[in-house]
DNA sequence: AGGGGGTAATAATGCGCATTATCTCGTTGA
DNA sequence: TCAACGAGATAATGCGCATTATTACCCCCT
């Protein structure tokens, strides 16, 4: 027995009254000033108790309206294969959040992967529809691929800092820049004059913000800047001991562990010769149990904060000030950062 | 500008022909027996390439047709909180094989939870309209939930073992039978005589299979029974201690790191004393660097395989062979098991 | 020439809901 | 007493697509 599922249509009867009415009394009435009397109100709602209809959201979304799902839409895998897991913590609090907001989740895995990342265009992006907004997650190389969400007002916000299209685009990021600065006054504290940072190399918004935060660090206290471009932990090791560095900052693209072997294998103890600071969780599965010092990205916060953002995008467009979010990146307590050696400051 | 989106209707115009015989093109014409000659099929397939036509998933749905949309309804919480992540394993595997089937996957975070799970029934599933057919992950304890799902032949695939309902509930399962009786085997193989398994409380399937096939592997092997059903470590290595049991199955429920230490505690070493094997990944995190002997599930095979069947399911039906599935849980070589111990064979 | 039969395409309709335009009626003002 | 008015509800329409019913047309045969 196929039963037939419950419409506005099966309520509006049972109430003895029409379908639109049945459309009224949930939506609150329509803009062009329909009324509906208390008596008849409570009538439908009695009905609909009754049926225990539903709305049907495909159907509502067809007619103009919102389907109460939101999507996410991931430029690179969006699950970990061999390890790395590098939306885990965003899709944790994306989960979390729309629980609390009572949306569905739609993650776009049907989209065509073009050279290793995926692609909002072609027959990708008219899927993106069925969602009331949706959340972007990754690199994204290409501009342009943006430009029919711009066209046609489609909700979305990126997860991770973008300053591009004239500040338009709504993000939640994570503030490197200041974190990353922080890291220089720990080292500083600790009395490190050459502090140094191995940066990564792309050029991507979270580089160059790590960047920034480094030499705004630096700058603050009047120490020399040191950035290491070493594509092997080797060559930044010996370029670390050959300008008498004591204190690195690691951007996460790196193998912190490798580094630290490399370190080790060139007579650097860490920390007691080397401090060592990492930008952001890493990339690289952790060895060993040491905990690394440095700082953390918040990603479930930053999941959560993005998908509450997008949801006030899609109901009432809310504030630009609120468009642009950055969240700050708690320190780590780690065991790789200490005093700068004896004859570090001494010389 | 906002651009209004690309239409089978647009299509039609472009190509001098009608709606519906776009659609026609689209879907290779209608059981009917409406045919299409050649010369109007590339027209509209030259006009389908100029306007980049892509087909509205919501429409489509809402005439009946598939969105390409799976989804996933999980009854617990999906997403790892406080460390235990039950479900990553199934979700990798469902995101890697909606990739390959190129669908795009609904996760359903919007069902209300009641008493600490989510429910099918009351504004929840009606929701599920939007996707083809959907997952259904988790304990669930309430049979009646799944009849409007059966009633309206919604297509669905649980992960792991159904047994109820006459056999009509699709599956994806493990195999914890056949995994289990196969660590009586090793265990016996070296030597071990008195096997013991400290079971999980509850009744669901796993913990019912997994008794099952520990009784089949002692039963084979013609050694006795020992049901452990001890609450706490230490009641159980005692229980272990006192019935010179030298071999140990453990439900996953229970934790095994707390178990070692307290038949540490009491003086017995693991292996040397006390062989003891896993029923499947632990649920409580890993302490330590020692490898656990046992099975693993195949968690992220389970999850593909399962969307895979939904898919072929929502397609075609796919043959009542394929509808329920148990899949192999591999062997693992660790440390927790060795040669039993000299006193206990020879005693 | 007229009908049978097959092919190729269009017209019409519905999916469930939102929304605008329209209608009905009881009430009020002159 | 009659028109104007407004509250309250309905009719009509469209969203984009799938699908059935129907039409238009051509070829062949008697």
């Amino acid at each position: 027995m196929v039963r037939h599922r419950v419409t506005q249509a099966d309520v509006a009867a049972l109430a003895g009254v029409s379908q639109p009415t049945v459309s009224f009394v949930l939506n609150g009435s329509a803009p062009s000033g329909v009324r509906i009397s208390e008596e008849t109100r409570s009538r439908v709602l009695e009905a609909i108790r009754i049926t225990g209809y539903s709305a049907n959201p495909v159907a509502q979304r067809l007619a103009g309206g919102r389907t109460q799902i939101l999507g996410v839409f991931t430029y690179e895998e969006t699950f970990p294969r061999g390890g790395q897991d590098f939306y885990g913590g965003f899709l944790n609090g994306i989960e979390h959040a729309a629980e609390r907001l009572g949306v569905d989740m739609l993650l776009f895995t049907s989209a065509r992967v073009v050279d290793g990342r995926r692609r909002l265009t072609g027959d990708g992006w008219p899927r993106l529809g069925v969602a009331d907004g949706c959340l972007l997650l990754g690199r994204l190389e290409d501009q342009s691929e943006l430009q029919p969400l711009l066209d046609t007002h489609y909700p979305f916000v990126f997860i991770g800092r973008r300053r591009s299209e004239g500040g338009r685009l709504p993000y939640v990021g994570a503030d490197y820049v200041a974190a990353t600065a922080r890291q220089v006054d720990r080292a500083a504290a600790l009395g490190h004059a050459r502090i140094g940072c191995l940066r990564a190399r792309g050029a991507d918004q979270p580089a160059k913000d790590r960047e920034e935060g480094y030499l705004t660090g630096v700058a603050r206290h009047g120490v020399a800047v040191h950035l290491l471009d070493a594509d092997d932990p080797a060559t930044a090791a010996r370029a670390i001991r050959d300008q008498g560095i004591t204190a690195v900052l690691i951007a996460p693209e790196h193998s912190h562990d490798d580094l630290a072997d490399a370190l080790a294998s060139l007579g650097l103890r860490v920390p007691d010769d080397v401090s060592l600071l990492l930008l952001g969780q890493p990339l690289h599965p952790q060895r060993g149990g040491r905990t690394w010092s440095g700082f953390t990205v918040p990603r479930e916060e930053m999941g959560a904060r993005a998908l509450v953002l997008l949801s006030r995008i899609v109901a009432d467009g809310a504030p630009r000030d609120d468009r642009h979010q950055l969240i700050d990146c708690p320190d780590i307590d780690g065991g790789t950062l200490a005093a700068a050696p004896q004859e570090g400051p001494l010389t």
